[in-house]
DNA sequence: CGTCCCACCTGATTGC
DNA sequence: TGCAATCAGGTGGGAC
């Protein structure tokens, strides 16, 4: 499940491989996958060059002036830099091929919450409404986003119009670094800890994102644009590891659901 | 507006 | 062993 540091990964080694590229063909291989724009506006993009890959929450941006093309991944986005020779492996749904001979492919099994934006000038798509970035927003952006809100503070670090980036995985992982139980209510916790929290937060980003990411045991594991894996999931201290003993203090973690997601927490670390 | 809940999709896991 | 039921999870839309 691609969240900002994964998407933060693939943009950065898109980057190092396809910026400054030239487009010369775009084959979308599912209609239904591309979610703004039209099939014409995407012959448009033949012969523009890629001149930057970015990254807004957990969408991959290609700066195609005067396009932009916004890869949701959803669940299990992958992209890929191939050469253009063996044909795309199944759920390959768009297709860029360069003016050198490689391609960028788009692959995603499961589509939810998944695909491809081709934005023009002033138009946002998904990224309109998008909170501030979670591996850069300010403590006090982020305590005035929280503060006064009912909802457990999972719930919130989920919410992308609040904070953008962390799903699942990171909101786990931040809350056992803070020491919050997910399921508190936001107004009963304090500055101080939502100042830890915070901290937390920028924290596990940055080492995922130093360690390339999250690999998890879906169909299609996670990588970075040239197939690297994802090396930061055996530092994870609670996601995926319900029933085991917490690193910290050796009591059984547990698990509850909180906005609707399998939640692990420290019963003991959290509180 | 804030909060909550469900549908969407499909591979992997669990249950019988 | 085999097949069916269940689970996982990000987003967006509807209900309240």
């Amino acid at each position: 499940m691609p969240e900002l540091p994964e998407a933060e990964t693939i943009a950065r080694t898109l980057a190092a491989a396809g910026a400054g590229a030239i487009i010369r063909q775009v084959r979308l291989l599912r209609r239904d996958f591309l979610k703004t724009g039209s099939q014409a506006r995407l012959r448009q993009l033949a012969g523009v060059k890629i001149v930057a890959v970015t990254r807004r929450g957990k969408c991959v941006i290609l700066e195609a002036p005067p396009w932009r093309v916004v890869l949701q991944l959803g669940m299990a986005g992958r992209v890929y830099v191939h050469e253009s020779g063996r044909p795309p492996p199944p759920h390959t749904h768009l297709v860029i091929s360069l003016a050198d001979e490689r391609q960028i492919r788009y692959a995603n099994s499961r589509r939810i919450a998944a695909g491809v934006h081709l934005l023009a000038g002033g138009q946002a798509g998904p990224l309109a409404g998008m909170g501030l970035d979670a591996d850069r927003i300010s403590r006090n952006d982020f305590i005035t986003r929280l503060a006064g809100r009912t909802a457990p503070i999972k719930a919130a670090l989920l919410n992308q119009s609040i904070l953008a980036g962390v799903g699942n995985i990171y909101a786990d992982e931040a809350l056992f670094r803070a020491g919050i139980r997910p399921t508190r209510r936001i107004r009963r916790i304090s500055r101080a800890e939502l100042a830890k929290l915070h901290r937390a937060v920028r924290a596990v980003l940055a080492e995922a994102i130093d360690a390339g990411g999250s690999t998890v045991s879906v169909s299609t594991p996670f990588a970075d644009a040239n197939g690297q894996l994802g090396r930061f999931t055996i530092c994870h201290r609670v996601y995926g590891r319900y029933g085991q003993r917490c690193r910290r203090c050796r009591v059984v973690l547990r698990r509850t659901t909180v906005a609707g997601r399998t939640t692990t927490y420290c019963p003991r670390c959290q509180r």
